[in-house]
DNA sequence: TTGTAGGCGTTATCAA
DNA sequence: TTGATAACGCCTACAA
């Protein structure tokens, strides 16, 4: 077994009571000399409280779980990273899964988090279940959502602005002079972030005047490939979009991708407005005009959101913290050429 | 407070113990029916076993710390998806922190994951600090590297075989009739991971029989803008490579842009062998020829073997697993065209 | 300024 | 098959 605080205590010639008092009091609640000897021995054995212990007799473990529908998502080091240095300020630890997308997966994960008397969650809804939502309804915790939520869900939530996101690539691009200007998102789920940004690219048009058309919108399956085979099928249309707007930071290379595939050039032939600014947006061939999402702040703010929570300052429990994207012009969008797209060469 | 284990033994009637043994002993060792009583007021009463004083009882959490010298790079989060995938096959939790590639960071999360009695850490170190192995050598409890380790560091380490993916690199290229093969990669550290990198992609020219040129070998600073310039001095060299080999996943699209930016085409002035395949490179442009090392297979191997480690079985206690990666060809590299680099367009 | 002792919620030993 | 009870290591009144 590990030394406790009772082998410091008998080595040191004092009550246990005075250890803990030196080790967690302020400074000066043990006498000079006393605390000299105990800090020696406590070297002297190597030891290293038993915060397990300590949480029993607390109620409180300084540790918050971090829940995310999938952390193979890139985007996702990022946040963390945020969260992390958080919880690290405020001296925290974060205990994080990801629920595969499955929301049977998200439960028993938030079985484990209670079990575990996590002191708060952070969490990335991972399907619209309604299971979820019951499941989550009634918890006692502290639980900030993150990215995106849905509703009925009564948390905290610290997301981006996802529609203003949407709504500057376009009217980026609307300023540009283009018309027809595709959407090629995530298949909606009743995520909030999905809706949002399907609905930031609508409003957008429609405050512009510009008539809808279902047909410039596409939606992918998750992964790595079907955002390819929208996008081509979106350029292959009657009336092909002069410019596409990506609404994730996975399809931006996607579409991109396709673009080319179809032997189309970027800006010249397709203007193309990216979504998130991850770091190697700049370095795409072309350099990719974005809306820049501030994936570490993220992180941040919703841990510090929580950390609040958890230590009784609530200013505003459920309400929402919007981040405010911004459009980063590099070289993937411009003016509106006329004549359209070229027939694909043979 | 919430519901304790008493609470439950005394609206149903029997002793914790009972109540104990009905939730944590295998089936049958209470009757029947005293099992259905127990069993309908957990339910009825949400009951949530305490972990925290089962860990003090039991002298384990189930918990493993995970100290990683940056989360912030996109490769971890893949990585990740593997550490998790093992954990929750097992029932264990990860506390992930990230050092921000410092030692001093690193330390001060090794003293908290000690304080909270993780069952083992899995360490992906950020520095070759003496510092590092000095505070690491006496722990006891067990540790497995991750991805890369360090002189004196007497743990397991589970990484790639990373000698070979660059091997495989050149020798691609080699078979591809090149002979001046660039090497960019990240500032060797004392980390074993650069070292290796940059190993086997001498050792394979020197088995090749071709003429080791310092002048071809390029480190970059860390982060997402160096390997640029780094590249454009190798091709701004009297004798410049007709191939490069780019030595880590964030490099690669450094390499291209840098190639692009030059005025020269991927394969046909330069070719370029990428590291990692990350999900993104089938994307780019052209798509990348790569080193595939299973990123997913990598963090789910250590943490399985870290597990294993806790939970009394070491096969290997010191040991090195390697994972092979393979190559994967695609577009971006091409025979060697005669003439060589053409001077950059005005 | 320091010490004593009770209790946090479990598990596990020993009896019954 | 079940129940009493002693730890596990720490914090914190309350006493001295």
């Amino acid at each position: 077994m590990a030394t406790t605080i009772e082998d410091v205590a008998r080595e040191a010639g004092v009550s246990i009571a005075t250890v803990s008092r030196y080790l967690n009091g302020p400074d000066g609640i043990v006498a000079e000399d006393t605390g000299d000897r105990v800090r020696a021995v406590v070297e002297r054995l190597g030891y290293v409280p038993n915060s397990v212990a300590r949480s029993l007799k607390t109620g409180r473990t300084r540790l918050i779980g971090v829940l995310l529908a999938n952390i193979a998502h890139p985007y996702w080091s990022v946040v963390l990273s945020g969260v992390e240095e958080a919880c690290q300020r405020a001296g925290y630890g974060a205990i994080v899964s990801s629920a595969a997308d499955r929301a049977d997966v998200e439960n028993s994960y938030l079985r484990a988090f209670l079990r575990q008397r996590v002191d708060g969650i952070l969490l990335n809804p991972a399907t619209a279940a309604p299971s979820t939502v019951e499941a989550w309804a009634r918890l006692t915790v502290p639980v900030v959502t993150i990215d995106r939520t849905l509703p009925g869900l009564p948390f905290g939530l610290v997301a981006m602005d996802n529609a203003l996101g949407t709504r500057l690539g376009v009217e980026h691009l609307l300023g540009l002079g283009h018309r027809r200007i595709g959407f090629v998102s995530w298949r909606p789920d009743g995520l909030s972030n999905r809706e949002e940004r399907l609905a930031g690219y609508q409003d957008a048009l429609a405050d512009a005047g510009v008539e809808a058309d279902g047909e410039l919108i596409r939606f992918a399956a998750d992964g790595w490939s079907d955002g390819v085979d929208q996008t081509l099928a979106l350029l292959a249309e009657r009336d092909p979009p002069s410019a596409i707007v990506s609404a994730s930071s996975m399809l931006n290379l996607q579409v991109l991708a396709a673009v080319k595939r179809r032997g189309l050039r970027v800006p010249d032939d397709v203007s193309v407005v990216g979504y998130d600014d991850s770091p190697w947006d700049p370095l795409l061939d072309p350099p990719l005009t974005t809306v820049a999402t501030p994936a570490k702040g993220l992180g941040w703010a919703a841990a510090e959101r929580l950390i609040r929570a958890i230590e009784g300052d609530h200013p505003d429990d459920a309400g929402e913290v919007r981040l405010v994207p911004e459009l980063v012009v590099r070289h993937s969008t411009s003016a509106r050429r006329r004549g359209g797209i070229l027939p694909p060469s043979p």
